[in-house]
DNA sequence: TTACTTTGTATATCGGACTTACTAAGATTT
DNA sequence: AAATCTTAGTAAGTCCGATATACAAAGTAA
């Protein structure tokens, strides 16, 4: 709201602190370069992060003809973050400095389990990651969990339909288990932050990652910020609808996305292709077995191009809407990218406006399963970075 | 980029003058208060205000058991605007002072024009404007045009195709030819930004505006900034697809929602209830007439019904990607709200996701046809408030 | 009349970026 | 090898703008 000085040393101490771990190894004088501050008031932000081990000072560069610069690094080991990516029949839980490198990582595969059984199998995993983290100087910092459903911005679970979830504080439950900050993200926020920081969409103003799993959910990065709706949430884009009168979908709508082009859509169209010369049955209800099968066949391929032809058209409408920079494909249906990516770039060569197409990058996530754990745990990091900053200024008024 | 107390000083003197323009009548300890800066902070910024000439001092106000205060009011007559709406078939230009409020304006209808032609009757309209403008402290300030097409960061306009138009940068021409800041921008972004300062959208952070005319485009106010996509142009919704293999499009899709819910789908849908009982004829090709005919007899209110129906497919899609607070439907099928009201909601309550549909508005535009004009022309005061105070501010440095 | 409130200004203080001058430590030139 | 040039980083003082404090102005309440 108001400006005074307190606010500009903060914001600058931050661009600081972001210039260091972003293009480390580099002196003083480079960030005061870069960032048009003095060489001086440089010197003194960065010897407050050095005294808060946020950064050091590693042996001097190579000089450019005259003194030879001190060449600072981003102490990515002065804490450790925690990633939880609770997924419909899985939990990857991942253990990582502050640059988002993984330390430890623990995966849990399960099938239909109640809220209390989910949630003790979650503290388990962060109980298991708490404990494998190494000695630092501020320990573990804090946990994200990426959840399959609308969450608000208070951090409520407020659906998550494929969960069977509703109405819950799943924040407030972790926070006074673990005495951490504790954040709680939709899953395709987190995945397209993950990607954002990590992946395919480094240096990237405007990307839009699609989550295609059980469901479809979209998440927005637009001006390098993650974009959250009117009450909080927002992308649920698997029920936008592509065919008036089509499909009955369990949402009360007709005709949704999801039901043409996600993994249950795939499932249930490989039934179809089960006759008697294939010997598979009722396993297909893996994915995975189902690639596999793929890679062995090509008995399943039209099926898994028919739906990169309906992940296009809808695509396709994001595109016209957006005009983003880049589009990520990821969740589980990236491992079928062998077969989704031509007839899903057909679709986007020849229906969408030719304008959106200059400069346009089509992707499948670069992190694989890790996008959405990642993401998280990157943001629980930026939000001790910030927070932490802050804290040491008002500490000193 | 980076911070020091130069910006604080010019954001906080804009928040002052902001704070004024929308709050007042209002006095300084009101300011302080209200933006948490201090009486001798808000008295030295309002007194740099004053002696620009952007508010003014009126009598004393009501005391409230001590000292009364001494009202302040925001200049709206220090200097005037000008709005440009180029439509399809019309130009809509308006002159309004620094709140909005509309002095002069001048429509002119054509058809088929060239684009020397149409740009000759723009220049007409602004000096036709300018001439009108009141003598006032700084004299107008800068034009905005809205143009249904897609413009990129410079303002160049690379597409727009209802009028024929490719890689035109009107912009230069306004700017040589008046000397004065101009501002372009697509028609729907322009609509979107009217009626959030003005219209049915004010102190509603996120909304999205349908601008439904002869083809569709929208608007989105995102955390109450304009959204633009990565190559500066986004909302090109209208070759949404809404039915797989549906109608051909002339932009080479297929089955895309302007095809289904614009006034020239109306249009030709209208023209397949021609029949022996109803009198009318070729004259339907007008939006007006049809609107007139079925104010008075009832023949062609399925067509609208059904339009009304396609729209809130498209609306739904929308809703379930961005979950807005507000939906506001503008441009000329504005005029048909009577008839397109209901069916559309009736879409939206059976479709749309139920947590999505709590704290929605949709509502029709409250400015009719003056929404993009206002617009554009807000668009150019505030771009004239954000730089005076910078140039203020540089000249005494 | 006296005490109390609220508005707005004046003055001194404080914090943080900037300016300028300096030292440190190497490269380059003579 | 000595002198000069370059670049890195520090130190002291200045400047600017918000803040804190005191106070004058102009009313109300008792």
């Amino acid at each position: 709201m108001r400006w005074n000085q307190h606010i500009v040393k903060v914001n600058n101490k931050s661009l600081v602190l972001h210039t260091i771990k972003q293009h480390a190894p580099l002196s003083r004088a480079d960030i005061a370069n870069k960032l048009g501050l003095t060489k001086g008031t440089v010197s003194t932000l960065v010897n407050e992060l050095l005294e808060e081990k946020l950064c050091y000072e590693t042996g001097p560069g190579e000089s450019s003809g005259g003194r030879p610069p001190v060449m600072l690094l981003f102490n990515q080991t002065a804490g450790y973050s925690i990633g939880i990516d609770l997924g419909v029949n899985y939990i990857l839980g991942v253990l990582t400095d502050l640059d988002g490198n993984i330390i430890d990582e623990k995966m849990i595969n399960f099938n239909q389990l109640t809220y209390d059984e989910t949630l003790s199998l979650i503290k388990e995993t962060i109980h298991f990651l708490i404990n494998s983290a190494p000695k630092s100087h501020y320990g573990v910092i804090g946990i994200g969990v990426g959840v399959p459903g609308i969450i608000n911005k208070s951090g409520d679970i407020l659906l998550a339909p494929n969960l069977g979830w509703k109405n819950i504080n799943l924040q407030r439950e972790i926070e006074v288990e673990f005495q951490l900050p504790t954040i709680i993200e939709n899953e395709a926020n987190a995945g397209a932050y993950g990607e954002k920081c990590f992946g395919a969409g480094k240096e990237i103003e405007d990307l839009i990652y699609i989550s295609a799993g059980i469901g479809i959910g979209v998440g927005f990065i637009l001006n390098d910020e993650l974009y959250r709706g009117g009450n909080g949430f927002s992308g649920e884009l698997g029920h936008m609808i592509i065919e008036i009168d089509g499909k009955q979908c369990s949402c009360g709508s007709k005709g949704c996305w999801e039901l043409y082009a996600s993994e249950k859509s795939i499932l249930k169209e490989a039934e179809k292709y089960i006759d008697g010369e294939c010997a598979i049955s009722e396993k297909h209800h893996k994915l995975e077995t189902l690639i596999d099968e793929t890679k062995k066949s090509e008995h399943f391929v039209p099926v898994f191009e028919q739906a990169g032809y309906y992940l296009g058209i809808g695509i396709n409408n994001i595109i016209n809407t957006f005009n983003p920079k880049q589009i990520i494909i990821g969740n589980r249906l990236a491992m079928a990218k062998e077969w989704l990516e031509d007839p899903l770039k057909e679709v986007i060569e020849n229906y969408t406006l030719k304008q959106h197409q200059t400069n346009l990058q089509i992707t499948f996530a670069e992190l694989s399963i890790y996008s959405a754990a990642l993401g998280v745990s990157a943001y629980a990091t930026e939000n001790f970075l910030k927070t932490d900053v802050l804290k040491q200024q008002e500490g000193q008024n």
